[in-house]
DNA sequence: GCCAACGTTGGC
DNA sequence: GCCAACGTTGGC
């Protein structure tokens, strides 16, 4: 099992969309960087996803999905009405890919970008260097541990709290 | 909404 | 195959 990040901006599809989908699982399309393609064609069945949300305030991982289905063709790069269509796509060799994903759990406190930026552990990660703007991002397994770990702190530091 | 940092396109 | 111009991402 390995471990990923991808960004998507809640506007477009949150990770309430995602919970709310049928059986929690929705198709990962609109992916037109080369990069993060190529990273969705590494995806196995079950590996880890963190969900980030990218232009929020504050963004941040909000939750966990599980990859549901390998990537496969995204059709929405052979529809004209869609804003991901790509006219130089053929169905012969179709250019762009998608993942399946199902929801996982909703941290009960999201996890911002700052936070993690300032978190000595996470040092090297993708989502933090300068100018990093990949949406589908490998993440190590001690990267994802300690975000899990932050999210299980963050909880019990609440519910002391009060 | 601004704009810096990236990525892609296309003329040459 | 270089690189200027253009388009996009995403934090702020």
């Amino acid at each position: 099992v390995r471990y990923w990040l991808m960004k998507t901006e809640p506007d477009v599809f949150s990770i309430t969309h995602l919970r709310e989908s049928p059986n929690a699982t929705a198709g990962w399309d609109g992916v037109r960087n080369y990069l993060a393609r190529n990273n969705m064609r590494e995806m196995k069945l079950e590996d880890g996803v963190l969900f980030y949300h990218s232009r929020a305030t504050p963004p941040g991982v909000v939750g966990i999905a599980r990859v549901a289905k390998e990537a496969h063709t995204d059709i929405t790069q052979f529809d004209p009405a869609s804003d991901y269509y790509d006219p130089k796509s053929t169905l012969e060799n179709p250019r762009w890919s998608q993942v399946c994903l199902r929801f996982e759990q909703e941290l009960a406190a999201m996890l911002p970008l700052d936070d993690l930026r300032q978190d000595p552990k996470l040092e090297g990660m993708v989502l933090i260097q300068k100018g990093s703007r990949l949406s589908v991002q490998p993440v190590s397994a001690a990267h994802w541990k300690h975000i899990l770990k932050l999210a299980g702190v963050k909880l019990e530091k609440a519910a002391k709290d009060g």
